[in-house]
DNA sequence: ACATTAAGTGATT
DNA sequence: AATCACTTAATGT
């Protein structure tokens, strides 16, 4: 743990901070598709994530969900951060898109690190100021872009986030991530096929412009 | 061989 | 862009 943190970290933290971080930080791994925080989850712990990726997903009321964003090596979601030193309760959900190893900091430790490094509070804001122009962005996607448009837009970030081109996804799942239907999927996909931006294959999409 | 799941298509709103 | 009602293709048992 204490070498992955220090590849990643050592450049952002002071190194006192470091060892706070490996003292009071608890190392996990996390397998795909497991759960990290739930809506309405209390939030007791900040994750930091050391690799792999983490899918954050808005849920309504009546079960429709739409992803927002994905948090990548060396992100952390300090919208929960700052979210819970109000409320405790998580507004989002977050699964893991791949295997994935993170340190779960405790928020107590967080305020107090806040008050003590300059470079926690520069990479508390840093992340919130990333986070928010993210929002910007998908709100500018959700509002303004056509599903073909957000479609392309979702296999591209993934394939950033996967760091492979050749996604395994089912176009089932993309109309979920997106929440539209299964059908709008496929002929969308279809269509980018035809334009030459994808090829398709069973449970596997190769993304050729990204 | 049969059932299940993924993907393709036409028609309708 | 969504929904319906199929069809076809690939996979699992």
């Amino acid at each position: 743990m204490e070498e992955k943190l220090q590849d990643y970290y050592s450049v952002i933290f002071e190194p006192k901070l470091l060892t706070e971080i490996i003292k009071f930080g608890k190392f996990t791994t996390i397998k795909k598709n497991e759960l990290l925080i739930d809506v309405g989850g209390k939030i007791t712990h900040i994750p930091l994530l050391l690799n792999g990726a983490i899918k954050i997903v808005r849920e309504a009321k009546n079960g429709d969900e739409i992803v927002l964003y994905f948090l990548e090596r060396g992100d952390t979601c300090a919208i929960s951060f700052v979210n819970c030193l109000n409320s405790n309760l998580s507004k989002v959900r977050g699964i893991a898109e791949k295997d994935s190893e993170v340190i779960f900091l405790p928020i107590k430790k967080l305020e107090e690190w806040m008050a003590k490094y300059k470079s926690w509070r520069e990479f508390i804001i840093d992340s919130y100021s990333i986070r928010l122009d993210e929002m910007i962005e998908i709100i500018d996607t959700l509002a303004f872009m056509k599903m073909d448009r957000r479609l392309l837009k979702y296999l591209q970030d993934k394939v950033k986030i996967m760091r492979d081109p050749i996604l395994s996804v089912t176009h089932l799942q993309i109309a979920l991530d997106l929440n539209t239907s299964r059908v709008v999927v496929s002929r969308l996909l279809k269509q980018l096929e035809n334009e030459g931006k994808i090829k398709l294959f069973r449970k596997k999409i190769e993304v050729l412009e990204y």
